[in-house]
DNA sequence: CAAAATCTGAGGTACGTAAATCGAAAATAA
DNA sequence: TTATTTTCGATTTACGTACCTCAGATTTTG
């Protein structure tokens, strides 16, 4: 049987009030008697159940999600996934807000951070914009002890929080790495397409992209950014022109959204056939390309993942408890047409 | 506010005792009754507090985890992740035991199946070896109500479990597909290695990869098996010998462990950095490899979330609860040299 | 219709912890 | 020393569910 309280108490010769003063650090104990009791506690090997704490503290994580609106698919993905989790939380007593704010705008993030009433929430996951705004939203949350942890695109001037999410320069790097391989020798253009030049991450997967290519690939040059801002029917276009005015491009790395559209243009000719395509976001389109052989290869992030992650995180930060590494790092998964879940 | 049975009784026009009954399946209420009951559970949107539950049942869930003893790293990297996982199963009221028998033996797996007491251990998770013996054990837990996950290497037979690991074709095939189109054109032969051809993960990956090789890649050829015995002595060795009889080798695929010797042979000769060389599981020595150059890609599946994954549904299993099928699919890792976690 | 079988209600205890009160004891300061 | 603050004990209530008993109500069976 498992040692309780009581034991601990016993064993510790203090009352159970002492070992809940102990437990839940509140005040009044003298650090004589804490070691006496920490003493007891290891010496049993007791842990606290979670289960009957969580019952009597009748807490409830209070946690808001702040995403930005859009079209942008790997949002849209966060949100769908972030309902799933809502209709399980209420069997972990968490209770789950998802605000969504316009997409690229630091100044509406920064009032939907300023509304969060930090009476009531404990833990705030936020797909971070740059901006001193927010910066400083960010830093009242941290101050009135608002755990937080940052989604998708990390906010380095931020370092009071926890990042969940990729590494965006490596994952660029390694889609430089199969472009590089699966092309091989022969010399040729390399086409880029982004969502938009603005968000951080595109910018970090370009930069990872382009320094492999430069160091390791001499034989391929990389074109100017085309950008499809999210947008199926902008990027269609501009990629055909783009293939169009270009001859010798033999290969594309879609970082960003618009899957669809360069979808359309690879399927229109079988001459594409021959490009060399890594894009990114494993979605039904993209899997759809993969198995086709449109695509070469897609890199992903694992939305649901990510999602569930930054939950257990929170819930550790407020509880104070440790967080698994392994399990709550984000892996900057590789698809081909083999390996799709 | 969430609620209580005591809601649902007050809603359903019956008392405390008879939501009791409908809620764990007792006997003793007529249909209409039930009907009634769950009726307003839906209507209010109750839910069981786990928590309470979990206190009042003083549930402990059992679990037996039964694999290989021997050398073989990815076992041994299992281990040390329940080890971990162990250490925090107090708080889930999760009691896990960890049975270790010999690599390949049909005949011990089934005596420690046969070991298990129904009525003490509510759920088993094994790495099955293929035999009558292990299948009748088996089909014996079934029987006895005893909750049975395979781990990392399916038992097709048997059909009463959740299977937990990868899809060893597919595996192969990925890493046939890299193969391919990392070697490019050129012709030539792949050399392959095997921890020993007698596990059934190996002869699946064998499989795909040579299906792959034969149908797409013609310019390519497949030696016969090398077998490394999951030793890195012998793996050195028989790679070595391979090496200078094939003058034509283009490519080494290691499906099974042995990658210190492969390792040891291919960092002896810089030559030897021309070959294209895939192997499995991400360890130690295999990052190195991938970061020095010497291997080109690593397939891994997580021991970590294996483990993790093995309980969750196991405890989902006796809760009779629904398992989260995202959160539980174990992926084919793909690992460069850029997007090493 | 009566007896038997089945169903339901009321109420209790238990699980392990949190959190509170209130007075007693001990330590520290004056 | 006395006064004051700090530390500690004893006890109680509450959380939501599980599980038990026993009596009373209802239905089914003979």
């Amino acid at each position: 049987m498992r040692p309780t309280v009581h034991d601990v108490a016993e064993a510790a010769g203090v009352s159970l009030a002492t070992v809940d003063r102990v437990l839940n650090r509140r005040a009044g104990v003298r650090s004589a008697t804490v070691a006496k009791v920490e003493a007891a506690i290891s010496r049993l090997g007791y842990v606290r159940d979670m289960s009957a704490a969580n019952l009597a503290k009748q807490r409830i994580y209070r946690l808001v999600f702040i995403i930005p609106d859009g079209p942008n698919s790997f949002m849209r993905r966060l949100e769908s996934e972030l309902e799933q989790v809502k209709l399980r939380s209420a069997l972990n007593r968490t209770d789950i807000t998802v605000l969504k704010v316009p997409a690229f705008d630091g100044a509406a993030l920064a009032r939907a951070l300023e509304s969060i009433d930090s009476k009531m929430i404990s833990g705030v996951a936020v797909v971070a914009t740059e901006s001193p705004m927010v910066r400083e939203a960010l830093a009242r949350l941290h101050r009135e002890n608002v755990h937080v942890v940052t989604l998708v695109s990390d906010a380095p001037a931020f370092k009071r929080g926890d990042y969940v999410g990729v590494d965006n320069v490596a994952a660029g790097r390694t889609a430089a790495t199969l472009m590089g391989r699966f092309v091989g020798r022969r010399p040729g253009k390399i086409a880029l397409v982004a969502g938009s030049m603005l968000v951080r991450d595109h910018v970090e997967r370009r930069m990872g992209f382009e320094q492999v290519i430069a160091a390791e690939f001499p034989n391929l040059t990389c074109l100017p950014v085309i950008e499809g801002r999210d947008d199926d029917a902008t990027a269609r276009e501009a990629v055909a022109a783009c293939l169009t005015g270009e001859p010798e491009i033999v290969g594309i790395y879609n970082m960003g959204a618009g899957n669809r559209g360069l979808i359309d243009v690879l399927s229109a000719d079988p001459a594409h056939a021959e490009l060399t395509v890594i894009a990114h976001e494993l979605s039904d389109h993209s899997r759809r390309a993969l198995r086709d052989g449109l695509f070469d290869a897609v890199i992903n992030q694992d939305a649901g993942h990510e999602v569930r992650s930054a939950v257990r995180i929170l819930q550790a930060r407020i509880d104070g408890t440790a967080v698994i590494d392994g399990q709550e790092s984000i892996r900057i998964e590789i698809y081909l047409r083999d390996n799709l879940p």
